[in-house]
DNA sequence: AGATTGTTTTGAACGCTGTTCACGATATCC
DNA sequence: GGATATCGTGAACAGCGTTCAAAACAATCT
């Protein structure tokens, strides 16, 4: 054919991606993604060794898109020289829960698919990548104020991250639509402006014997 | 047959809820099903109007369950006069925990099955049966000393919950074994700790345009 | 008892899926 | 131009969820 064998596969990934979008996991389907390519379903399988390459590929553009994401949130409150604590991580949550609602069904399909793979051979390049968010985080903090030593505010910005997480994917899994928008911004933002609180009174947060068995 | 209609169901559901454990939602299949339980693949339509149908009755068993051990672990705890909040909400966290452990392919499959459908003609069943956990958290958080009035509570434990949720599940999508659990304990007890200092703060935690767009 | 009706169980069959691979088309080199 | 390697193709295979006519069984009536 007259194409590029590269650009042939950024155009299966963008259907690929909608398909995902459209109708989650079980709409990334080899025969739909070479009908709308244009392609045989051979071919779908000359440029991506599985589906589940195919849905790798898209799950790491979907990652750099969300660093992204985060990193030009960042910037563009560096730029009005906002530096509250506060308003940064309002922020950042903001970008993210504005990232889900953009990615509707491939999100969801990162997530699952992460799930049901047996984490083999991979040294988790998804993690990887999520650590360029968690050094954003964690910078943050950083500026805060909060006298943390390095490896509280490392496991701070990961809780922070998962809490948020934790509350948009829940928040998606119930009620109607304009509730849900509702509920989940009172969530962060409650969320945020606990945890900011709870780290000015500083101390130190190991307790022997945390977890009740 | 010999057996009872809906004892050959409770069967059914005890090997589907296997089989999810095992190899998650790809591994329930109607013929393996039929098998196990030494009946034909038409009989499990006979049973249950789907495979989802199966699935969706698994989720209810493993909610209950859920429900129990909450419930369970607050007791445990009033047996022993212990009223703490923090250890109250640690001894949830941690009964959260153990289960999702106790649970590893049926509870994600539970939480995929979920996104995976488009929540129509169902009132969220589901939801109604969390909320019974919410109301354990609420109640927990009234007991506190915290003035919070009855709406902030109610979100407030849907925040607790939703993220130590997040915490949960971010957490065993990574890393190796060991790791895995110390990260999630301590996660969880900054997020608890944090999150009982910033409420003692105490203040309102409503502001104009939270999540800057 | 046999006949008749209603109920339950069955497994072959259908359409769809991911994946393969022999084959023909196309490009690359000498 | 001919030989060689590369690429694209779609029929074919195994496996999946789901259906449904028929067989097996149960219950009732005469």
């Amino acid at each position: 054919m007259a194409l590029d064998k590269e650009e042939t596969g950024e155009r299966v990934l963008a259907i690929a991606e909608a398909l995902l979008n459209e109708g989650g996991m079980d709409n990334l389907k080899a025969r739909t993604i070479a009908e709308q390519a244009g392609i045989s379903v051979g071919s779908v399988y000359n440029l991506f060794s599985d589906l589940d390459g195919v849905h790798r590929a898209v799950n790491m553009r979907l990652l750099d898109r969300l660093g992204g994401a985060g990193a030009v949130a960042m910037a563009e409150l560096a730029r009005r020289g906002i530096t509250d604590v506060r308003q940064r991580l309002m922020a950042l949550a903001g970008a993210y829960v504005r990232f889900v609602e953009a990615h509707p069904g491939s999100w969801p399909a990162l997530l699952a698919f992460n799930r049901r793979r047996p984490v083999l051979t991979e040294p988790d390049v998804y993690e990887a990548r999520l650590d360029q968010l968690f050094e954003i985080i964690a910078s943050v903090l950083a500026d805060g104020g909060f006298d943390l030593d390095e490896d509280t505010r490392r496991i701070a910005a990961r809780t922070l991250w998962s809490s948020v997480h934790g509350i948009v994917t829940s928040g998606y899994a119930a009620r109607s639509d304009r509730r849900q928008a509702d509920e989940i911004s009172q969530q962060i933002e409650l969320l945020v402006s606990v945890f900011i609180r709870g780290l000015e009174r500083g101390g130190t947060f190991a307790h022997a014997g945390g977890i009740t068995s």
